[in-house]
RNA sequence: GGGCAGUUAGCUCAGUUGGUAGAGCACCACGCUUACACCGUGGCUGUCAGAGGUUCGAGUCCUCUACUGCCCACCA
């Protein structure tokens, strides 16, 4: 096999080629075939001003990541939008890099230094630890980039781009300050998400809502001076009471009115706390009465502000409690909360626990509780950058597929909420915003270093201390990919892009970002389409993930089934937006497909093609039927294929060559073409080799996108123009085609399947059988001139054939099975071996269904308001069915009547 | 609590302008026909979740219901 596949390195034709072996095996054609692709450069665009260039942005992996199927989906999606592009002619750049992911980074880094040298970020400091960072980034950048080369994707690797480069790093300080000087950029102290895993804030996005099991814990509060008054709150959280301010009640609520405004004892603490009214409360949930802790929770918060109750910070960064939780210091949240419980039923103030299902908020990417609490942040007033990033989905700039995600994108942004971007960690872009210690101002400078404050000069001056959500530099990665801000010709040439594929899940925080800031840095849409594809599961539909121990590694799929089948059945087995299973059936089922192409191409091969030539004959009325008929369908498929492509249509695309290839192809045209390529007439073989070739030369360039490598690799070994299918023109839809022969052809085809299916039903010996056909007006040319193809594919050899016209038939042949289609009669006769019985009541059967098929025509042609409104087309067709049907059954009658 | 999907042959899924239900796998029978057993030929399998409506006609449009999944949401 090697030999064989090495020899072809440069896909000159060549003549004297060794043999193909006996089956397709993936492994080598992928590698040979990825790495010719790459040192010709065919991935790399060229700038051509007359051309308008077609462009993917890939969404660049996170960095910390393994490949996993969801990277493979996108990878045979996109590559193979891009690769149909190239082969159109569009200057196409599919443009790869990778994440630095924020968190995900950091706590990887942090991890391996704990596990190797036992020690924390903050024992080796900042910038010992970015060094660490940054070893291990250059180390796994590109690992999943390249393992995306195994897949075949067809990414520009020369404009391999990453969040944290230097460009990227210039790129992020100027928009950031320009966000800042127009005044888009504010600090604040809100009620925020703070995870205490990886001691961040973290926005509303990565928090996830976990269901729990936990209890509603019922606490009385006495009133102050009035001994044996209580007000019973309910709490998931007991231990956050000891920073309650107060306790709100509903201002409608009758059981409190008299109570509103006094002061209550806060247990175990003894403060003073007030008992406030509230729009917020809802008086029917619990005891109607909610314990307030302004620093720990957001409905507190807001209840507080509006009461001016104080906010009291219990918590240290790792969720502990602080000094001001008295006698509960140093705790961990959740060993405070069982210490305060114990306390207060021993206190009287527990009335009663009971189990209670909630939704509690967890750190996606640390996995643990989070807290809020009121910190000082960094945001982006996000209005004026959303507005624009409507009207965008308002008006179709930007278009969404399926369309229903456009809902869900703007019901989003109409309802967003301005973005906290700072975060409190190492890794990542620093927050280009100096304070000034002198003149205590801030300003943000697009330099990496800064000497003086911008407002008074003073050197006094120390740079903010986070850095930015890893969402802000993904979120210019459209444009900062390109160059930006420099205007490079890239940015020029290739902004806006074509098409943003990615998954349903980061619609917000990533698809959102984009458009917002496309909008507002570049004026300009970033990409006029967005993709959404769904989720890939696994053979039971369950999520893969590595808890569960059912992720499929895309790398082992590869390595045994082949790329091009792995891509093949993604493609094949999802529609947009909707989740694919991955199973082992249908990977086997797509690497069969590519040993079927493979066989199909080797049987062609072993003809002998030196002297054919590659195109495809055009139709003519001369050529034999089955080319009219096969070059007919091939023509219908292009056209096809280009239709859905362009309409999103992967799945339905490739289905429709999986459909022709096999069930027309080789099923019927291949095994018809052997008849002539057996002819002793060398113009006779030649005009068929020409038909198979150029019918399968043109498939592989329809199908390649699906599956490149298997197609490049049978594409050299054919005719063919040019030196690589990668970069080859796209077939031209072509409308034409000999409808004649279509329905000629079809009616040969029903013949030969009703021969063998009565033979198989009669279970009689193959080659035996003599065939009777009785050919309706029209058809009688048909049949004798396609005679030898009816031996053949019927199984008619060694026996006797006769052809009638059928008003010609000497008389209809007694003791013998038969069948009726559109074109003819069809008898075999088959004295002594046909069971009669078993003949009568086929035939008796097939009489019921004709006669079920003709009332229901009848009854529809009965129906006035049919024939009226539906159109003249359907009603024309209804009755011709209805007329072929009453023909058959005449026939089907008359056969059993013959029988006796 | 709101929203969005899915529910089609035993299994996995197609079915995009409404016009007589499809594929692969599995299963059964036959077959070493000079490309392919990762194959060929034939066969079997469906009240298109349920109910109602619109229409001459609905898997396809509308309404409701059931189950499954996802997204959004500050009920302590």
């Amino acid at each position: 096999m090697s030999e064989t596949i090495e020899k072809k390195e440069t896909g000159e034709k060549e003549s004297g080629k060794k043999e193909m072996e006996k089956a397709y095996i993936p492994a080598q054609a992928e590698a040979k075939w990825y790495a010719f692709w790459k040192e010709r450069g065919y991935f790399t665009p060229k700038i051509d001003p007359d051309k308008k260039p077609w462009v993917c942005i890939m969404p660049p992996p996170n960095v910390t990541g393994a490949l996993h199927t969801g990277h493979a989906l996108f990878v045979a999606i996109e590559d193979a939008f891009t690769r149909y592009h190239r082969m159109l002619g569009d200057p196409t750049l599919w443009l790869p890099g990778s994440d630095h992911a924020g968190i995900s980074g950091e706590t990887t880094v942090e991890k391996l230094l704990w596990k190797e040298e036992k020690k924390t970020k903050v024992e080796i400091g900042r910038d010992e630890f970015l060094k660490r960072v940054w070893e291990w980034m250059d180390k796994y950048r590109n690992v999943i980039l390249n393992q995306m080369e195994l897949l075949g994707a067809s990414a520009d690797w020369t404009r391999n781009a990453f969040t944290m480069d230097l460009p990227r790093q210039r790129a992020v300080r100027v928009a950031f300050k320009k966000l800042y000087d127009a005044g888009l950029v504010y600090r604040a102290a809100r009620i925020v998400n703070w995870c205490p895993g990886s001691l961040t804030v973290i926005s509303d996005l990565e928090v996830e809502m976990k269901e729990e099991q936990g209890f509603l814990w019922y606490i009385r509060y006495p009133v102050k001076d009035e001994p044996g008054r209580f007000v019973t709150v309910a709490t998931t959280r007991p231990e956050t009471m000891l920073g309650d301010t107060g306790v709100a009640v509903n201002p409608q609520d009758e059981r409190y009115k008299d109570l509103v405004g006094k002061l209550l004892i806060l247990p175990l603490v003894n403060r003073e706390i007030p008992l406030v009214a509230d729009d917020a409360v809802d008086a029917s949930f619990g005891t109607g009465a909610v314990k307030t802790t302004p620093g720990h929770d957001p409905l507190d918060f807001e209840i507080g502000q509006r009461h001016n109750l104080p906010i009291i910070n219990i918590m240290n960064p790792n969720a502990s409690i602080n000094e001001n939780g008295g006698p509960y210091a140093g705790l961990d949240r959740f060993v405070a909360r069982k210490r305060i419980v114990a306390d207060l039923e021993a206190g009287g103030f527990l009335v009663k626990t009971e189990p209670y299902t909630h939704n509690v908020p967890y750190s996606e990417k640390a996995g643990v509780p989070i807290e809020p609490l009121v910190k000082e942040q960094w945001w982006i007033k996000i209005g004026s950058l959303a507005a624009p990033a409507l009207q965008a989905a308002y008006d179709g700039r930007v278009k969404f597929v399926p369309e229903r995600f456009k809902k869900t994108y703007i019901d989003w942004m109409e309802n967003i909420r301005d973005w906290p971007v700072s975060r409190q960690l190492y890794w990542g872009h620093p927050i280009p915003i100096w304070w000034c210690d002198a003149c205590g101002s801030t300003f943000s400078s697009a330099e990496e270093a800064v000497a003086a404050c911008e407002k008074c000069g003073s050197s006094d001056i120390r740079p903010d201390a986070d850095v930015l959500d890893t969402w802000f530099s993904s979120g210019m990665w459209p444009f900062s990919t390109l160059g930006w801000p420099d205007q490079t010709d890239d940015l020029a040439y290739f902004y806006p892009g074509s098409l943003m594929e990615t998954a349903p899940d980061i619609i917000f925080l990533w698809v959102a970002r984009m458009i917002m800031f496309g909008l507002y840095f570049m004026g300009e849409v970033p990409f006029h389409t967005v993709y959404l594809h769904g989720l890939v599961r696994d053979e039971k539909g369950e999520k893969m993930s590595k808890t569960k121990g059912n992720v499929i590694d895309p790398l082992e799929i590869v390595a045994q089934y082949g790329s091009d089948a792995l891509r093949f059945t993604l493609l094949t087995g999802s529609t947009p937006g909707v989740d694919a299973k991955l199973s082992a059936t249908r990977l086997a089922d797509s690497r069969n497909f590519a040993n079927k192409l493979w066989n199909a191409t080797r049987f062609i091969t072993l003809s002998g093609l030196d002297d054919v030539r590659p195109t495809l004959p055009a139709l003519q009325a001369g050529m034999p039927l089955a080319d009219r008929w096969i070059v007919s369908r091939y023509n219908v498929l292009a056209a096809e294929v280009t239709r859905l492509i362009e309409n999103y249509q992967l799945g339905e695309a490739g289905r429709l060559l999986y459909d022709f290839l096999w069930g027309e192809f080789c099923d019927w045209y291949i095994e018809a073409s052997k008849l002539r390529l057996n002819s002793p007439d060398p113009a006779t073989k030649e005009a068929v080799q020409r038909v198979l070739v150029g019918v399968l030369e043109g498939s592989m360039r329809l199908l390649h996108p699906f599956m490149p490598f298997l197609t490049e690799e049978l594409w050299q070994n054919l005719p063919h123009e040019g030196e690589s299918l990668c970069i080859a023109p796209w077939p031209t839809p072509a409308v034409e085609q000999d409808a004649e022969a279509v329905k000629s052809f079809e009616a040969l085809q029903d013949v030969i399947k009703g021969i063998r299916n009565a033979k198989s039903e009669a279970k009689v010996e193959s080659k035996r059988v003599a065939a009777i056909i009785a050919a309706r007006p029209g058809f009688e040319a048909l049949f004798e001139t396609e005679r030898e193809t009816l031996i053949r594919l019927a199984g008619l050899e060694g026996a006797k054939l006769e052809i009638h016209a059928e008003a010609a038939l000497p008389e209809a042949p007694r003791q013998a099975l038969s069948f009726v289609t559109d074109g003819a009669t069809v008898y075999l006769p088959l004295a002594g071996l046909l069971d009669l019985e078993v003949e009568r009541g086929r035939l008796s059967k097939e009489i019921e269904e004709a006669r079920k098929e003709i009332e229901k025509s009848e009854r529809t042609l009965g129906n006035a308001s049919f024939v009226d409104r539906a159109p003249a087309a359907v009603v024309a067709k209804e009755r011709e069915k209805q007329l072929a049907t009453q023909e058959r059954l005449a026939k089907l009658e008359a056969r059993l009547a013959d029988l006796g």
